[in-house]
Parts: structure tokens; sequence; C-alpha cells
DNA sequence: TTGCTAATTAGCAGGTCTTGCGAAGAAAGA
DNA sequence: TCTTTCTTCGCAAGACCTGCTAATTAGCAA
């Protein structure tokens, strides 16, 4: 992503305005290497802006993934998360307190891929699932992994959304 | 996924019951390669046994997940996708029909991944977004993919979910 | 076959995440 | 300063999913 005065530039160049609002986002965004939800930016903008909206947080955001500024990343904890980084990367994510953390992969290009027929491939996103370094060893896993096949119905060990992503903004 | 009969005795054994729902379920996910969501697999049981409710079809589309008997899987198009493929594979998107087919990656367990300090990886998840055979030349790419940058705001070219994914059955 | 009990179903309410809409407000060029 | 057009805000609503509970049923035992 841009630095705030690059984007400044583009949006007034495209005959966008430039607001209070989106330059605050602008420069929460700008080298943030934390993967915040719309939710978490705007609690960190309102800290910033009292009455900034959380529509308006939402609006800017899709705006500059758009413009190819911002990548929108869903690692299926429900809420998308973006990230400034455009460099081609992939993603760690922890499967106990929901950290995303970029990755470089080395070869992810030419990955041998078996039966492609007439599927043209775009884009390839890879994410790693597993533990990051403060969780080894402190938390278990939630169970997105198979489990042993007893009793499940009712007392159902709940696998998606478990786990509430601590988010952090730098 | 196991088949219907060995799923039932599965069940049985682990003291759960067997209902209709249930073994028509069993039935329509056995082999099925389209990736459905609860959704279009609830409308398709609906085809078959007319009363069955949605919330059914979550329930049981969960515990086979719970189970390890169904993958569930999440190409970031809104809805939880479901797969009985439990072979080590990953997925091919279409970004215009959004149907999703299994691929094989040779070496993806392999990927030579930089900075790893501390994380464990446990699962790896690889997403080829592109075009289907049926969909090149055809139709066009919904902007996930960067965009030029002129008037996005209002006239904002949606992203997700633009493309409702068409659901087939086997 | 009948009876019993725990498991299951259906359906709705509610939660989360996100977008649509419209009135009021503000940026930026004339 | 004026005017036009874009933005913001806030609420309503939509999509997807889960919690809750009364009514029902599978499956075991007699």
């Amino acid at each position: 992503m841009k630095a705030p005065a690059e984007l400044t530039a583009m949006f007034r160049a495209s005959g966008l305005k430039v607001t209070p609002q989106r330059q605050l986002l602008f420069r929460l965004m700008h080298e943030n290497k934390s993967h915040p939800t719309a939710e978490s930016l705007f609690s960190v903008a309102s800290h910033h802006m009292p009455g900034i909206s959380l529509r308006t947080v939402y609006q800017t955001l899709t705006d500059l993934s758009s413009m190819g500024e911002l990548r929108l990343i869903d690692v299926g904890s429900g809420a998308a998360r973006f990230d400034p980084n455009l460099d081609d990367h992939h993603h760690l994510v922890c499967q106990s307190c929901g950290d995303v953390r970029d990755v470089y992969v080395s070869g992810s290009g030419q990955l041998d891929v078996n039966e492609l027929d007439g599927f043209s491939v775009d884009t390839t996103t890879i994410l790693f699932h597993g533990l990051c370094t403060s969780c080894r060893g402190t938390h278990k896993v939630s169970s997105t992994v198979a489990e042993p096949l007893v009793g499940i119905s009712k007392s159902n060990t709940s696998s998606k959304n478990t786990t509430n992503p601590k988010e952090r903004m730098s």
C-alpha cells in the first residue's frame, strides 16, 4: 500500500475526495502488519477520531481494496482482514489466538498441479494453519481437525468462531 | 467420507441415532463432488424429503465435520462448503461462476517457507483462483484483483458475493 | 409388540459480519 | 464564496450460522 501522501494524490487525481476520516485510515493502515478486521480498525480509529463510523471504515477499506492498495484476506475466522502488504506472500494463521502473520513462500508459483484441464489459475492463496510461538504448549488447538468419533451432536465442540482473534494495531 | 452404511454403523456405535434425515444426507454427500453449501444441500434434500429443516442440515454437516468425515472448506464466497473427499488435496475456485473443484498438488507438503520462526504448521490450505473451462472467454472476472484507479466509491464494483455460485448436486 | 428414555428435529429468535439507502455534511474547483 | 459532487453516518436489512426448546422419534429392553 502506498504512503498516505501518495494515496491522497491518487484519490484527488481520480476525483475522489480526501476526508479526515480517509486520511486517518490511510495512516492507520500504512505498513500495518496486524491484518486488522474492519471492526478492529474501527476501534483504533475511534480512539483517534471519536465520531467516525464503522460504515466509513468498511467503505474506505473496500475502496482501497478495489484500487489494489489493500489485499482482502479471508482466514475463515468470520470477519475479513485487510493487508497493506502487496508483495507476493501468504499467511500463517494461529489456530489458538487467531493471529495472522505474513509469510514468504518460495516456489508457490510453480506448484505442481495435476488435472488442471482447462482451468486457468489467476491467483494462488496459501494459508498455513498452526500455532504461533506464544501459543505453542500453552493453549489447545480448537478442533478444526478430525476428532475421535464419539458423542458429537449435542455436545458439539464448536469449530469456527471459537477463538475470537485478539486484535492489535501498531 | 465413508459410505452411508458405514456411517450408520458408526453413528449407532457411538450412541447417535440414525434418522431418515441423516440417512438422506449421508447419501447426498457420499462421493458428492459439488462442494455444496448447507443451503444448496438443503434445497436438494428438501426435494427428497419435503419437511426437512435447514437447521438439521447444518447440524448433520457440522457433526460429520467434527467426526472427520467431511471437510469444511471456506473459499471466501460467504457460505461454508462441505467436501467428502478426505484425500490430501486442494481447490480450484472459479472467480466467475463460483464453482469449486478438487485438485491434487504435488509437493505442497514441503513448501519452502521462510521466516517461520517458532510457528508450527498443522495444515496447509491452497486455493487456486481463476476461471474454469466453461467461463474462460465467456464471462469477466469479478474484481477480486486490482482495478484501474478510477471512480470507485459509490460506483463500487462489488467483489465478494457478486457471483452467486451455481450449485449443482450429483 | 409395547414402553421408555435419551437423542433429534423443526422452527424461530438472535448473533455476527457486511452492505444498501438517504439525509445531512464537507471537499475542492470555479 | 458558491456550487457541485462525493462522503459520512446511522439505521435497516440481508446472508450465514447457532442457541434454545417443545414435540417427536430411534433404538434398546422387556
